[in-house]
DNA sequence: TTAGATACATACACGAATGTTTGTAAATCG
DNA sequence: CGATTTACAAACATTCGTGTATGTATCTAA
């Protein structure tokens, strides 16, 4: 109840985060007040307030705390296509499907992000970047297709654009299905998931 | 101001359920006030209340409206599988995605839950019960691919159970992708999309 | 050592949306 | 043709969360 020592405020603050990232993720976004979260980090609200602007800052400091990681790996990969575009990228969507199986953190952000809510216009400019940041998957993909292509990875009437509209797809698909409602085992499917998708791609 | 007569009562009814449509779209289930639904109805609150007990009611009878024929597609098939059960199952998934492609409305609706929300405990019954029904779907979808891979049209070593929940996210993946962020022409692609998809499965 | 900044707790003010109650004119029924 | 119900409008009360203002005890730096 006291002034705490710089370490003490940082541990409050990530038991905020911790508290709203598990309210958010049970209670809903919307249905989860900042009361609550003060609550259930052992503090007030006044305590909030001193480390985020509003409820919207907390939701976009909780969501950065996981998905940053995720966001580097397409990078690299369509940075440099390698001598494998096709299979590389077959191994890096099995590769996303088995960390979203695997890391905890990760699994909770995405549950509350695909569950969705609304927050009025404070949460949609964050929810803008994050279409934004799907559609740029989607070129990279498709720019990485497009060496497949040039590779004869691909039979060469597929398009593209076309291909990459169904690898998202098929990939956010077992992302979403799976955090919703995950009654199988992802991590174990992932790589015959994977292996069957981009077997149809190659046949045409 | 007046006393309507019968027809003009579910006039006005149609006319709420049309205006919360549009708002819960644009605007968002939660930022949407039971008086903006009725402002944009041409009413006043007190006939939101009359037609209905809250915003959760309001809100399944605006999804019923649009998921209710969907739902029947999927029970028939899986009823009578015929003698061509993947190809049926292709030309569904198929089927489904033109439909959604091109129905303002199911758009409309799917988009809502798409973008999802959380209104508390009232509306939580509801998406239990559309969990419930997607699980049922793979279900549906696992027995037509058992039905397959008895008939040899898919290769021995595929478990259906796996396979159904690959048809489940890529169709739902597709779906929402495209409701979400359309800027492609899903009507167009989904035959060429299905093929590619079944063809893997086929090849194993 | 002390002056100020820090990290909160506490209390208050405010709007906004909901649910409810009451009013009412016209429609429907006997 | 009268009584009663219907289909709303309008006003009210109440809750609930937010934002902010203020208090305060400690930490920190000079």
């Amino acid at each position: 109840m006291v002034r705490r020592t710089k370490e003490q405020a940082e541990a409050t603050r990530e038991q905020l985060l911790d508290a709203a990232e598990a309210l958010f993720c049970n209670t809903g976004v919307a249905s989860t007040t900042l009361d609550l979260i003060a609550r259930a980090a052992g503090v007030t609200r006044g305590a909030v307030y001193w480390h985020f602007k509003n409820k919207a800052e907390i939701f976009e400091a909780v969501c950065d705390r996981a998905t940053s990681p995720m966001g580097t790996m397409l990078d690299t990969l369509a940075n440099d296509p390698g001598d494998d575009p096709l299979g590389a990228l077959e191994r890096q969507a099995g590769d996303i499907l088995i960390l979203v199986a695997t890391d905890a953190r990760i699994r909770s952000v995405l549950e509350i992000l695909f569950r969705g809510f609304d927050g009025g216009p404070e949460f949609a400019e964050y929810l803008a970047r994050e279409e934004q940041n799907k559609r740029q998957c989607r070129c990279q993909i498709q720019s990485i297709l497009e060496v497949a292509v040039a590779r004869n990875q691909l039979p060469p009437h597929v398009k593209p654009a076309d291909a990459a509209v169904a690898v998202t797809a098929f990939v956010g698909g077992l992302m979403h299905d799976w955090v919703i409602d995950q009654d199988y085992d992802l991590a174990n499917m992932a790589r015959w998931l994977t292996k069957i998708f981009f077997n149809g791609l190659r046949h045409g």
